[in-house]
DNA sequence: TCTGGGGTCCTAGGACCC
DNA sequence: TCTGGGGTCCTAGGACCC
């Protein structure tokens, strides 16, 4: 029997939970009824739009352009800075809303949910009422918009919540498919990226019909296991489980940053991925999990992209551990030319709850491990900026880098 | 185009082993 | 060794998603 699916998506989330939160502090204006965006400060090499408003979209404002490039296409755009804490808030209120017609809910991102519906039919009727209700209900009680697909799995309610959208619920069944889904371009398809589309109009694949209807092996020939994979999907073939989402699968745990200024000596790089080491750190011993490999990735000032990585013998979970590693991969791979991002990832992880400790580093870790505990406490009690390293002061480099603390639910894949 | 930060997965080539 | 081949592990880089 056939499952009944529904992908939940937020129209222009961070810039709609923006203008709701200002509305109800008082602020006059609706930031949805004029050109707007939510972006980073162009001071800090930030500078990018985030989310942009419908006002927006006339002037042709894109997701991930620099605020430069909008500002010469639309001179009144205005710009405020993102608050990633209030939209966490707001995803959680809209997820706890949803929860009342199905716990079986996978946050894809956070304005998005795949929601698997099936089982609720007999409980709540017809699903395309029941996801205008949620529509509705959204809109009412939270005060913003979404838009929802409906149909038999994740892959096509994904696309149906693209077809219309503000404030909408589309359905795209198997049966609508050529008709609704066919003529769109090829690069509408999910998981066909720019690279993708580039592949496929050497083909002569323009949209995704043509695909769809094109001799599979030939595909599998130039685009791999991908090839096989989108061809599925421009079928409407695909059948994962929408999957209650927990944060003990997570794989790895990274964060990276764009420096304000060139870093162009050592001393700097190794503060930086001290301050990025502490907050990967933190965030893995919040997962109670233990890291095998250690990660560091840079871009230069060219915007070269480079990284380095290495496993290692026993998992850890300490700041001064990961520091080091990161150090040294650092310092392995970096020739002097000025860098603008830096980043430290750990991954391969396994749980803390074993290990196997070498007798020789028996004493030193378990101290280590300690002073690692008290600064959690002592962080998660007041603020994380009330302890921090003597090194980091006038050094311009925050003590802490990276964000996605606490309430962790990265499960933010390619992977449906 | 003066261009963020968080992720996942796949592929290719070399090392190493049998 | 101017020789074969398969399997697995490791690493770098690139593709994609939001």
């Amino acid at each position: 029997m056939s499952k009944v699916i529904f992908h939940i998506d937020v129209n222009s989330a961070y810039l709609s939970w923006e203008a709701v939160h200002r509305l109800q502090h008082g602020d006059p204006l609706d930031l949805r009824t004029v050109p707007s965006a939510v972006g980073g400060d162009p001071i800090k090499r930030h500078g990018i739009i985030l989310a942009k408003s419908i006002p927006a979209k006339p002037f042709k404002i894109q997701t991930g352009e620099s605020l430069m490039a909008a500002f010469q296409k639309c001179p009144t755009l205005k710009v405020v800075p993102p608050r990633y804490d209030l939209y966490l808030r707001s995803s959680n209120a809209m997820i706890e809303l949803i929860s009342e017609y199905s716990s079986q809910i996978q946050r894809y991102s956070i304005d998005e949910c795949f929601v698997d519906f099936t089982d609720m039919i007999k409980l709540f009727g017809d699903p395309i009422e029941v996801a205008y209700l949620i529509k509705e209900r959204i809109k009412k009680e939270l005060g913003f918009t979404v838009s929802i697909g409906v149909s038999s799995n994740k892959l096509l309610a994904k696309v149906a919540s693209d077809l219309k959208k503000p404030d909408a619920v589309t359905t795209l069944f198997p049966e609508e498919i050529s008709q609704k889904m066919w003529p769109l371009p090829v690069g509408e398809l999910f998981m066909v990226g720019r690279a993708t589309v580039k592949k496929l109009n050497f083909l002569g694949i323009e949209t995704i019909g043509d695909l769809a209807n094109y001799d599979v092996d030939i595909l599998k020939g130039s685009l791999k296991s991908q090839g096989i994979l989108v061809w599925n999907y421009a079928n409407g073939i695909e059948n994962s489980p929408v999957k209650k989402s927990n944060h003990l699968a997570i794989k790895s745990i990274g964060n990276s940053s764009t420096i304000p200024f060139d870093i162009d000596n050592q001393k700097e790089a190794h503060l930086m991925l001290l301050s990025l080491s502490e907050m990967v750190a933190m965030r893995l011993r919040d997962s109670q999990y233990l890291a095998r490999l250690v990660s560091i990735t840079y871009k230069t000032n060219n915007f070269n992209s480079l990284g380095h990585q290495k496993k290692f013998e026993i998992p850890t979970d300490h700041t001064t551990e990961i520091y080091h590693y990161a150090r040294t991969l650092f310092d392995e791979l970096w020739d002097g030319t000025p860098l603008r991002h830096l980043g430290v990832r750990v991954s391969e992880l396994c749980e803390n709850d074993f290990v196997q400790l070498h007798l020789f580093d028996a004493y030193a870790r378990r101290k280590n491990g300690k002073l690692d505990q008290v600064i959690d406490e002592l962080r998660g009690r007041f603020e994380p900026k009330s302890i921090m390293r003597g090194c980091f002061v006038g050094s311009g480099i925050k003590p802490l880098t990276g964000g996605v603390g606490e309430d962790d639910f990265p499960l933010m894949s390619s992977i449906l």
